[in-house]
DNA sequence: CGGTATCCCTGAGGATACTG
DNA sequence: CAGTATCCTCAGGGATACCG
């Protein structure tokens, strides 16, 4: 067992990284990102149950933290275009643990019934 | 690119695993616990900044997914101690991405300095 | 299409004090 | 020591409607 400073030294950088990626949604919508660039409204449907609002918001969030790049084409009627930035898919590990553990985890909800 | 189906599908075990881990607590409990099993309030320090409240609360919540274990022992005063369960110590891969990023992270933000 | 605006509410989280 | 009890704030998040 290590002293109490280690212990706490390790844990920051995890809390810097759930000050990134916090809430409900933005892992889904990164997640929908490494699947290919997407536009608002396609981003809307695959994250199930998001509104606009949050979508728009935490959108913003993630551009912020440099974590998607938000593409505007000059089309008629406007367009946009959401992708990872390398940055983002650096998380992609990150993802891949959450991903092999929530599946365990389903299985094992499923074994009890 | 794959479907939108298919997205929707990769997306879902991570949510269970968010619906699990949520807020800013959890996982720096959880990390705590993964140096050796702790008292409430080892607990407490180690976990920069939570207060008695919170901890409670989530050592609950934590306990009632299976995370941890709470161990009481007849002592005079009573004293409780918590471990992790080998189901939480399972989640060591997504704690160690997690950590990996986090400090890439940090190494990011201070190189713009 | 790609969002805003508005209103609303719950619950996460904090501060402080207290108890068996 | 291991928590509860109260009281409080505020942001996360939702519903609905609307806009350029």
């Amino acid at each position: 067992m290590k002293s109490s400073r280690e212990c706490i030294e390790y844990i920051r950088p995890v809390r810097d990284v759930l000050d990134i990626i916090n809430g409900k949604w933005k892992l889904p919508i990164l997640i929908s990102l490494s699947f290919g660039n997407k536009r608002f409204k396609e981003l809307e449907k695959e994250v199930e149950g998001i509104t606009p609002k949050m979508l728009s918001k935490e959108l913003r969030d993630l551009e912020m933290n440099q974590l998607i790049i938000r593409s505007v084409y000059d089309t008629v009627p406007v367009s946009v275009e959401y992708s990872l930035s390398e940055y983002g898919k650096s998380l992609d590990s990150v993802i891949d643990a959450l991903r092999e553990w929530g599946k365990k985890h389903r299985n094992k909800l499923f074994a009890k019934l």
